[in-house]
RNA sequence: GGGGCUGUGGCGCAGUUGGCAGCGCGGCGAGCUUACACCUCGUAGGUCGUCGGUUCGAAUCCGGCCAGCCCCA
């Protein structure tokens, strides 16, 4: 009759736990060879596209948690078009990172003692892309044994010959258009690095300081100044004060001496001043201080500086020589002696920018740089959003990209370093000025200028860079603008704008992407901000060891809600691994069974299988929905539910029945028929578990380029949705009985099952098996009996039940019920619900009461049946 | 100083347009029931930060307060 299950066993090569090691590399290296991802712009071109270029890593980076949530969120979206059958294409590579791969080389040669200078310019370059051949770019291996479906053959790089001459065309283009210009400004400087650094390279960090008060002028003119840097007095040209402060008025336009150097500085009047912070008078440095400098131009005053570039005191003899903070406690000891400071107070905290790179604090320095007027570009940015066209998700964000946007300062895009697109700029012997394009050349004996371009500025190209631009390319055709950028909202600054504001102005108006999806930043399972100083860092590679690829990414996905920060832990992702080797098994069984997908589905199913393929066909829209959403974290948690709690704990329970007898092919191929959509819809989320799971259901090749599911209608079955839920909470019930009762779960109990008519009656069976009742015996004496679902279930626990556990349980249920009862009543009898309340919601109630009540004349009879204790 | 966010069972989070408080992990109890102990079954645990308002009805809307976090200056 069955199908001889042990001869299909043996067909069936699965070991009972899932081994990722074993199938992940070799799974990717088979993808890759088939050329599964490679995307071609002249394929079909009905086929609508899907693109996403990579947020592209820094070279001397590797893979940590961040990149593996934001790669795992792009290869979701990748992998989901791609069987929904896009022209799809995502673009790897990585950028230059000027200044860090710069420090990374100059950290090699200094353990030789060499310094880049000693090398020169030309030869330090070279040592860098000697660099980079060999160790740069380990992440790009580590992407592999995360799973992402890049197309390798595209690999870009920030400063290869592609996207230098996008650097030179595009920069020629701005220079000629006068949105690039030069000019001496104060500019945030790093003293380590020697180089400035745009506004977003400074990071602000509480530091504890000093203020310390000094007394400037005397006598009449006598006006108390604080600061937290007292040696930049030493480059003071005026003292301001706000133009309405009574307390000064009569000191504006004098002047007044500036302590230890003996000049003498003016007291000017500028609305930027805060007359409640203080003494409400300020010192002036312009040449040190961005506020400063800006005061300073207000009021055409002198600029005088102090240090050299790196932080070394320039003037005043005993001064001279010292760093910058050696310098402060000797400016005030100075300053002290000549009884000049009228206040101390320390620690003071305070914030402090320090270089990105380095930590090193920043000095803001007066300089000649290169800058991008940004505000035209900045207004498109701007407006590109605003009018719809990118639309930023989820949607709360905007309103930090306008704030900056909006309120954008012209990017410093020049570097004082060797490593970087060089700016291609010349001066000829006569102060001549010549920016030349990609093709030109510029005059013999002219010499180029020598610092280099923001790594920013490379990247901010990217998405069309990679395309190919500036040739009109077919991928550029085809695959601009990309469909959407993904990345964490920490540099939606740093980077989005700046894609912006390049792709609207080089492919004439045209937006890098249309969609903006943002993600949070991965911490621990306190919220905590994984730090290495912490302790507290995952390393994605150590879980892809441990758990499985899929696991890692099941976990950052399952965290992953739009905008939110993502908590991860140890144990979660143990659980993910553990809901992979689920499904292992459940696909398992399902094989060890026979489990096909050939042909259409049976023509009679049982109440189990409508159920299964009923919700199947809500699960499939649900996901659908979700992932369309970026709702990364429902969708798995809808998958996860449906999985585990459906399919394995009800549908397969329930199949083991059904395939010993004459239903046993039919629910092969039912069983085949819900795995296979399962493991599709997991595929994007989970790709090798379910691969390997599914190649094996189906004999075909891959599930990389298999048709996303879609919902069908005419399978979604509400009455068999409806039976199965009675059945469920019969089974549920009488569980509970046998757990009260103290009978093992596996226990078998001999049972008289009444069903009255109740359609459960045809699945009897099922039920048994579930609750591990056998039929009665001839002479059978039920010891208990449970009124479920309108089913009687009559039992012999084998001995005498547990009157004192019933008792409890029944009191319980029953107190559960009156409350439910009361409050419903009251509910019902307020005649403003009744008359406002909408007519579905007081219907539920009239529902909820009459099953309330049913309830208690039940449990009252139970208990009343109850033999005394 | 400006702007923003968060506060729901021990921990981490969901809760769409106001209409029975859910999930995962952890805890407790029982079990190796021929897919899986990376498992199964059962179970405990929350007056949704706080005060007030709107409403027939508030975790959900409005306001004050408290606590914590972030970004920008």
């Amino acid at each position: 009759m069955t199908q001889p299950i042990e001869r299909q066993a043996a067909d069936v090569d699965l070991p009972t736990q899932y081994r990722p090691a074993d199938v992940e590399g070799k799974l990717y290296e088979r993808w890759v060879a088939d050329g599964l991802f490679a995307a071609d712009p002249a394929r079909d071109p009905s086929r609508p596209s899907f693109s996403i270029v990579i947020p592209p890593p820094n070279v001397t980076g590797s893979l940590h948690v961040g990149h593996a949530l934001d790669h795992s969120i792009q290869d979701v979206l990748v992998r989901r078009r791609r069987m929904q059958g896009y022209e799809t294409l995502w673009v790897p590579g990585m950028d230059h990172a000027g200044i860090a791969t710069q420090n990374v080389v100059e950290r090699e040669l200094a353990k030789q003692g060499v310094s880049r200078h000693d090398l020169g310019r030309a030869a330090f370059v070279e040592r860098v892309w000697q660099w980079k051949a060999e160790s740069g770019g380990r992440i790009l291996g580590q992407m592999r044994r995360l799973g992402d479906s890049v197309d390798w053959s595209r690999e870009a790089f920030t400063m290869d010959e592609p996207r230098a001459r996008a650097v030179r065309t595009i920069f020629k283009r701005l220079f000629d258009d006068g949105l690039i210009y030069r000019a001496e400004r104060i500019i945030n400087w790093c003293p380590r690095c020697l180089t400035a650094l745009s506004d977003i390279e400074v990071e602000h960090a509480e530091r504890e300081g000093e203020l310390v008060s000094i007394r400037y002028g005397s006598g009449d003119t006598e006006i108390v100044v604080a600061t937290t840097r007292a040696e930049t007095m030493l480059g003071d040209t005026a003292v301001a004060v706000h133009p309405d402060d009574d307390r000064y008025r009569h000191l504006v336009g004098t002047e007044v001496e500036l302590p230890l150097t003996g000049r003498r500085i003016p007291v000017v009047a500028d609305e930027h001043v805060d007359p409640s912070f203080g003494t409400g008078a300020v010192k002036v440095t312009p040449a040190h201080d961005p506020n400063d400098f800006e005061i300073g131009r207000r009021h055409s005053l002198p600029s005088v500086t102090v240090m050299d570039e790196r932080g070394v005191i320039t003037v005043h003899g005993p001064f001279q020589g010292l760093d910058r903070f050696e310098a402060r406690p000797a400016v005030v000891a100075a300053l002290r002696q000549e009884g000049r400071i009228v206040k101390e107070v320390r620690p003071y905290e305070h914030a402090v920018g320090h270089c990105q790179r380095c930590s090193t604090v920043v000095e803001p320095r007066v300089s000649l740089q290169w800058f991008v007027k940004v505000a035209p570009l900045a207004k498109a940015a701007g407006d590109a959003v605003r009018d719809g066209r990118v639309r930023i998700h989820p949607p709360e964000m905007a309103a930090r990209y306008f704030a900056w946007v909006d309120n954008m300062h012209d990017w410093c895009i020049s570097r004082q370093l060797w490593w970087g697109h060089r700016i291609p700029v010349w001066y000829g012997p006569d102060g001549e000025v010549l920016c030349a394009g990609p093709d030109e050349e510029p005059p013999a004996g002219w010499t180029q200028d020598g610092d280099v371009l923001d790594t920013w500025f490379s990247s901010a190209l990217w998405p069309f860079s990679t395309l190919g631009w500036p040739e009109r390319t077919p991928e550029l055709e085809r695959f601009y603008p990309t469909s959407v950028l993904v990345t964490g909202y920490d540099i939606l600054f740093f980077w989005v704008a700046r894609m912006m504001m390049f792709g609207l102005y080089a492919m004439d108006g045209v937006e890098p992407f249309k969609v903006i999806a943002l993600h949070g930043m991965v911490r621990d399972q306190h919220g905590k901000k994984m730090s290495k100083s912490f302790g507290n860092v995952v390393d994605p590679l150590d879980w892809i060891e441990r758990y499985g690829a899929d696991a890692t990414r099941f976990t950052l996905l399952r965290g992953a809600n739009p905008g939110g920060d993502v908590p991860v832990a140890e144990e979660w992702a143990q659980g993910s691994r553990n809901f992979c080797n689920k499904l292992w098994n459940a696909t398992r069984f399902a094989l060890m069974n026979g489990a096909h997908v050939r042909g259409d589905l049976p023509e009679r199913l049982t109440t189990a299988d409508a159920w299964i393929l009923s919700r199947l066909q809500n699960v499939i829209a649900e996901v659908d929905g979700h992932l369309e959403a970026f709702e990364f974290a429902k969708a798995c948690e809808t998958l996860y539910h449906f999985a585990w709690d459906e399919v394995c704990d009800w549908y397969v329970e329930l199949s083991k029945v059904q395939l010993n007898d004459e239903r046993a092919e039919a629910t092969r191929r039912v069983l085949g028929e819900v795995l296979d959509k399962l493991l599709r819809l997991l595929h994007p989320i989970v790709p090798f578990v379910t691969e390997e799971l599914w190649t094996s259901l189906t004999g075909a090749d891959t599930l990389v380029t298999a048709a996303w599911p879609a919902a069908e209608q005419a399978l979604v079955d509400k009455d068999a949705e409806t039976l199965v839920e009675s059945l469920q909470r019969l089974v549920t019930e009488v569980r509970r009985f046998r757990s009260d009762q103290g009978l093992k779960p596996g226990q078998r109990v001999a049972a008289a099952l009444d069903f009255a008519g109740s359609p459960l009656a045809a699945h009897e069976e099922g039920i048994r098996s579930l609750l591990r009742l056998t039929v009665p015996a001839e002479g059978f004496t039920a010891t208990a009996s449970l009124p479920v679902e309108g089913v009687t279930v009559r039992l012999d626990t084998a001995g005498a039940i547990d009157v004192a556990a019933e008792r409890k349980r029944l009191e319980k249920d029953l107190a559960a019920a009156r409350k439910e009862v009361e409050q419903t009543r009251r509910k019902l009898g307020n005649a403003d619900f009744l008359a406002k309340a909408p007519e579905a919601v007081v219907a539920k109630n009239r529902d909820r009461l009459a099953q309330a009540e049913a309830d208690i004349t039940r449990l009252e009879a139970q208990l009343a049946a109850l033999p005394a204790a």
